[in-house]
DNA sequence: TGAAGGATTTGT
DNA sequence: CAAATCCTTCAC
């Protein structure tokens, strides 16, 4: 019995976020945790972020929390937002080119153990959306800089299968709002927004 | 050294 | 629509 499916080749994460955004969708997340429990969801929504790109933390310069991404391809980089959440990027491109893809939500596989009582949710809703993601799966700035590789906390698989994919803008920025890098399943109730 | 604001989520 | 909540960034 085959335990994983195939892990992501190292190149597919080393191209531009905008072609590795479309990419990602459709593939296996998935979180070890310092248990050993298992956490796996299907990625269903992501976005790009690039250089010259006034949304990405990196437009400016670098800095201490966003050095990751000017670095090689196939790290994590988890941020926190509004004090409260963490976001999880995949480091994309070549080194020295910031470039990241948000993940901004998953299709879990299962309950967590332990969630069974803790809260009466729908499966499909418990990681749709940047914040709820990283809360169910345990992404904290811990991870900042974690090779996404077999074995490490977090991973992420190939594609098993192909999907419908829809293509529009970003959601929540205040500046770069009209370029078209978010992608989600269509018609996936685990997408944060329709 | 301080102030402004954010790739969010939730409840009113 | 506003609060929660704190870290990062930038200005002074």
């Amino acid at each position: 019995m085959t335990l994983f499916n195939q892990i992501l080749e190292p190149s597919a994460l080393a191209r531009p976020s905008t072609e590795v955004a479309p990419a990602l969708i459709g593939c296996t997340l998935v979180r070890q945790l310092p248990t050993g429990q298992f956490l796996r969801g299907t990625i269903v929504e992501t976005e790009a972020y690039a250089p010259g790109d006034p949304a990405f933390h990196a437009y400016r310069r670098m800095t201490g929390r966003n050095q990751v991404v000017f670095g090689a391809a196939g790290r994590a980089y988890v941020y926190q937002i509004y004090g409260m959440y963490y976001c999880l990027n995949v480091v994309t491109d070549c080194e020295g080119i910031p470039s990241a893809v948000l993940i901004r939500a998953v299709q879990l596989e299962c309950l967590p153990i332990g969630m069974e009582t803790s809260r009466k949710q729908k499966l499909h809703r418990l990681a749709a959306g940047p914040g709820k993601l990283c809360r169910v799966l345990q992404i904290d700035r811990n991870l900042n800089g974690t090779v996404l590789e077999l074995g490490q906390p977090l991973w992420i698989e190939r594609r098993q299968q192909e999907v419908a994919i829809v293509q529009t803008t970003r959601i929540g920025l205040s500046q770069g709002v009209d370029l078209p890098w978010r992608w989600y399943v269509q018609d996936c109730p685990a997408v944060s927004k329709h």
